[in-house]
DNA sequence: GTCTATAAAGCGATAGAC
DNA sequence: GTCTATCGCTTTATAGAC
């Protein structure tokens, strides 16, 4: 953007240092907007007003950055599910605590953060190293969809006959891909939250008899 | 694959035309493999046992190679829908021609096309300018889902509080994202297919009273 | 229809000045 | 903590031989 007045030499780095924090914020921007292959050091150096050499004091290499945004993406939103989820007394409602968790999730990747969008959005482009640095945060995410579900069946309020992996990644996969259409001028995130949860709760069928 | 006996100079241009189509089965399988990034017109050329200099013969530029391959995928999947619901007469049940769509753009996915796979793996990493001249067909394909939904909804089969957009956004992005994780060592897609329609049809909750 | 050779551009990464 | 300058490599694409 604009430029104020420079004093005497690399004014910029004097006034403005960007350090790690601001190159990871501007790359999960970058990220998130434009995926993984696109969106060079040198781009990421530029949005940050820095030159691309200068991102290797900070990390060792493009890698490092992408797995720390990797990281801090399912960090957002899996704490935000979880808080979500602990709002509710163990005897809640199966289905209030769903709609929590589904909602949380949904805000956290459209509404909330650069980082879990952009984990949403590149983790299959990345290199496969990338990705199994990024596993273990994953699963601990997948593992806590997991034990809800779990709960919920073991209470009865599941069907009995539903795979709870595979009702996870459906649930997951269809929350992430979202991110690829979702346009908060056509509606708010609460409404989308609130018919996805509808359909996954209750199903699209209009109810004859029972 | 196996070489046969070479014969005089330049053999293998004459024993075995790769082609056209022949370059784009390659490509599309690799891009269903490895995404769109990490794919250079080399490695393209490398599995089909030619030289990258070669395949501008055929084609103008990686794009036009690209815009082929997703064209096709598109076609190969509505296809496989369009029939599997025009098996059904018109008053079939609802529920029967919605597992037969389900069931048909699954196994389009996961069983039959590279094409349709490569489509839908590397959409979101492609130039705008390929993404922009793949729209057409999938919004044809769209629009067949939006019919059949649409027709659903005015017979009374489908809740009608239900948004047919979001619905078919939901529906699409949820069999898509099966893609990332599907392995047919855990599962066949004809049990996938059923139990994702069971939770689209009926929804996930046991139900109590009505 | 495929080959060889190469041009032009962009990439990640490094070294050393300030 | 950032800058300048550059190395080595890969990419898409082109030109001309066969």
């Amino acid at each position: 953007m604009a430029e104020r007045a420079s004093r005497t030499v690399s004014a910029a780095s004097i006034r403005n240092p960007v350090g790690r924090d601001g190159i990871l914020d501007v790359a999960a921007r970058l990220f998130r907007e434009q995926g993984y292959g696109p969106v060079s050091l040198r781009k990421v150096a530029e949005a940050a007003g820095i030159k691309a050499g200068s991102i290797y004091y900070h990390f060792g290499s493009k890698d490092e950055i992408v797995v720390a945004i990797l990281d801090a993406g399912i960090r957002a939103v899996h704490e935000k599910m979880r808080q979500a989820v602990l709002g509710h007394p163990d005897g809640a409602a199966a289905a209030a605590i769903l709609r929590a968790a589904i909602r949380a999730h949904l805000r956290a990747l459209l509404d909330v953060s650069d980082y879990s969008s952009a984990n949403v959005r590149i983790f299959g482009q990345v290199p496969q190293s990338v990705r199994d640095a990024n596993l273990p945060k994953r699963r601990a995410y997948e593992a806590e969809w997991d034990n809800l579900l779990t709960r919920l069946q073991k209470d009865g309020a599941l069907r009995r006959n539903v795979d709870i992996r595979r009702l996870r990644l459906m649930l997951i996969g269809a929350l992430n891909a979202t991110l690829e259409w979702f346009d908060p001028e056509r509606g708010s995130v609460e409404a989308l939250a609130s018919a996805y949860a509808d359909v996954f709760l209750n199903g699209m069928l209009e109810q004859r008899e029972v």
